[in-house]
DNA sequence: CTGAAAGCGCTAACAA
DNA sequence: TTGTTAGCGCTTTCAG
C-alpha cells in the first residue's frame, strides 16, 4: 500500500509536511495551501489509506474500544452493539466485541483483551460478581468502562441504561387510565434490572392506593420459557383471585402471558390486559400485538460509545457523568390491553 | 506498558532473545531451555501483554479480519457473527464488524475498511449488486473474501451456506410421510436465498408426483409482516382451493402462516400444517410449537472466519475450496405438522 | 546459543 | 513555510 513516504517524494516534499497535511495538522507546519492542495490530491489519486497501526504504534493510543459481552442472539443486544459501533465508525475507532461467558473470564481472553491495548471498554450482560471482577481489573489497568443496561452503577465508570422506572411507571398509569385496579407483576431474571422494574411496580401501586398483592409479583426469567410459564400460571391461579392486568418485565413474558391466558380460556384483551417491555419486533405480531414499553437500546450502545471516545480524546475535558445516564422509554398502545370490563 | 525490552533488561538478555521466545521461535534463536524459563516466568510476573500494534507494523500483517454486513438485528445473523468471533478468537485474530447499508458503501466507510489493513473480508447480508461491487473493489485490493448465507458463488472467494435443498427436502419428505399432497410454498424476499428453496420445493414436488399450484408458490418477504401476511392470505383463499401443508422459508413467514390460518377458523395443525426454516428461538414458543428446519449458523461464521483465517496465515497451502461450503441442516418436529385428517 | 542493528509507517519536537 | 530527526515496540537478518 502507498505511505506518505511514497507520496511525499511524488509531490517533492518532506513526509513530515505529508504528515502534518493528512493528519489535518496542516496549521501546526503551516503547509502553505498550494501545497497542501497538491499533498491532498496526490493521496487520493494514489488512494493512500492511513495505516492505524502506525499512528497507534507513535501515539501510544490505540483507537479501539472493546466490548465485554456474553452474547444472547437477542435483538435488544444486537442493537446496542448497533449503536455502539455507529459511535465508533463515526470517531474512527473500532469496536473489538469480545464474547466471554457471563460468568467467568479466563487468561486467554485477557490476553486478547490487553494486546489491541484498548483506548476504553463497554460492559454489558454480565452476571454481577464477574462485573465487579472486570470493573477492578480494568481499573487497574487504566482503561475507563461503561456499563450498558443491566448492571451496577460503579465509582468511576459510567452507567448507561433506559429509565426503567418512567417505563414501568407508563404502562402501569396507562393500565389505571383504564380502570384496573387489580395489577400483578411478571418479572424476568431477579437481577438488579429486573428487581428495579418490580420496585418500581410496586411503588407505582402504594402510590396509587392499589393492593399490592405478594402472590401476583413473580420474578422469572428472561429467556426461559419455562420458567417463565410457571410463573405466569402461577399467578392466573393464584388462590387470591385473577389480576385484571398484568405488568411484565419483558415481551417474552408477556407473550408467554399470552399463550398461558388463552390455555386459561381468556379472551384478550377483554379479561386480561398485558404489558410487555421492550417494544421487540415480535411484539407487534404478538397475537393480540403488545402494548408495551420501547428501550432506546441503538442510542444506549450510542451514548456509552460516545463517551468513551471523549474519554479517550481528552481525558481532562471528559464530562464527569458518574452517575447513571438514563434514556427515555416510551408507551407503545397495540391490542393488548383494554378497559376493564 | 510493559515492553519486551523490559523484560530483556531485568533477565539480562537482548531484546532479541526475549521476542524469540515470547514469539514461539525460540528453536530459531537456538535459546538455551534455561534462559527461556527465565524469560517465560520474567514476562508473566511483569504482566507483559503483547503488542499487536508492533507485530502488525513489523510483519506487515494486520490480524484483523473485517466482516462487512448490514445490521438486521436478528438471530441468524448474531449467530454467524458469534461463530466468526469464536474463530477470530481462537486465532487471535480480531473481528471489525463493519456496518453498511444493504446496497451502499461510502468513500468514509471504504476508508475505516483500509486503515486498518484486514487480513481477510467476510460478507453478509447485503443486497446483490452490492455484493458484486464489493468483490470487485476487495478482490483489487487484495483482500480475500468469504461470503456466508445468503450470497453468490464468486470465482475468487468461498461461499459458506446451509444446505438449503436438503433443508426443504428435509421439511417436505416430513409432509409427505404424514400424507400430504396438497403443498404450498411461502418464501421470503425473493432473492437467491429465497429463490434457491422455492426451486428445491419444486422439485421435490415433481419428483414427488405431486401437483405445482401456482397459486401456491409465492414469495413475500423475510421481516415484513405485512407483506407475508397478505402473500400467506393468497395461499390460504387460493381459488383452487386451500393447501393442507405449507412448507415456509422462515419461522417468522411460518409464525405468521399460523396466525393468518387461525384467523379463518382453522385448528391448527389438524386443518393445515405448517413448516419454518431456521429453528429461531421463537418457534419453540410459536402457539402451535413449529416443526423447522435448524440451519448452523454458528458453525457457518465459524467456518468462514476459520478459513480466512487459514488463508492468511498460509496462503499457499489453503486448500483451493472454491465450491460452496454446505453445512448440513436438520428437521426439527414439534406440533405443528401432523398427519392429514 | 545470544546480541546488534535495521526498519515497518507514522507523529511530533526541533531546526532551518 | 518546510525539512530533519528521533523514536513507538517489535521481527528478523546477520554476526558473533
Amino acid at each position: 500500500m502507498v505511505t506518505m513516504g511514497d507520496i511525499a517524494i511524488k509531490v517533492g516534499v518532506s513526509q513530515a509536511t505529508v504528515s502534518y497535511v493528512l493528519g489535518g495538522r496542516a496549521a501546526r507546519g503551516k503547509v502553505s495551501p498550494e501545497t497542501r492542495q497538491r499533498i491532498v490530491k496526490t493521496a487520493r489519486d494514489m488512494g493512500y489509506q492511513r495505516n492505524q497501526f502506525a499512528r497507534a504504534m507513535v501515539t501510544g493510543k490505540s483507537r479501539i474500544l472493546t466490548i465485554l459481552t456474553a452474547p444472547d442472539h437477542s435483538e435488544n443486544q444486537s442493537r446496542i452493539l448497533a449503536g455502539a459501533h455507529e459511535a465508533a465508525n463515526q470517531n474512527d475507532y473500532l469496536l473489538k466485541v469480545q464474547h466471554i461467558s457471563t460468568s467467568f473470564m479466563d487468561e486467554a481472553t485477557v490476553a486478547r483483551l490487553l494486546e489491541w491495548r484498548p483506548a476504553g471498554a463497554l460492559m454489558l450482560g454480565l452476571e454481577e460478581p464477574l462485573q465487579d471482577e472486570l470493573y477492578a481489573k480494568l481499573n487497574a489497568w487504566g482503561i475507563f468502562l461503561t456499563t450498558v443496561d443491566n448492571a451496577r452503577q460503579y465509582e468511576h465508570s459510567l452507567h448507561v441504561t433506559s429509565d426503567n422506572e418512567s417505563g414501568i411507571w407508563q404502562a402501569m398509569d396507562h393500565l389505571i387510565a383504564l380502570g384496573h385496579r387489580r395489577i400483578a407483576f411478571l418479572g424476568g431474571r431477579p437481577n438488579i434490572l429486573s428487581l428495579d422494574r418490580e420496585h418500581s411496580f410496586r411503588t407505582r401501586l402504594v402510590e396509587a392506593g392499589l393492593p399490592v398483592v405478594e402472590s401476583w409479583i413473580r420474578q422469572s426469567s428472561w429467556s426461559n420459557f419455562e420458567v417463565i410459564a410457571e410463573n405466569a400460571v402461577a399467578i392466573l391461579e393464584s388462590s387470591v383471585g385473577r389480576p385484571t392486568a398484568v405488568v411484565c418485565a419483558s415481551d417474552t413474558a408477556a407473550m408467554v402471558v399470552l399463550r398461558i391466558a388463552r390455555a386459561h380460556g381468556l379472551r384478550l384483551p377483554a379479561d386480561l390486559s398485558v404489558t410487555g417491555f421492550t417494544n421487540s419486533t415480535l411484539s407487534a405480531v404478538a397475537d393480540p400485538p403488545l402494548t408495551t414499553i420501547e428501550q432506546p437500546f441503538h442510542e444506549m450502545g450510542y451514548a456509552a460509545a460516545m463517551y468513551l471516545v471523549q474519554r479517550a480524546e481528552s481525558p481532562e475535558t471528559a464530562e464527569p457523568l458518574l452517575s447513571p445516564l438514563l434514556l427515555p422509554t416510551r408507551l407503545i398502545i397495540r391490542e393488548s390491553t383494554a378497559p376493564i370490563s
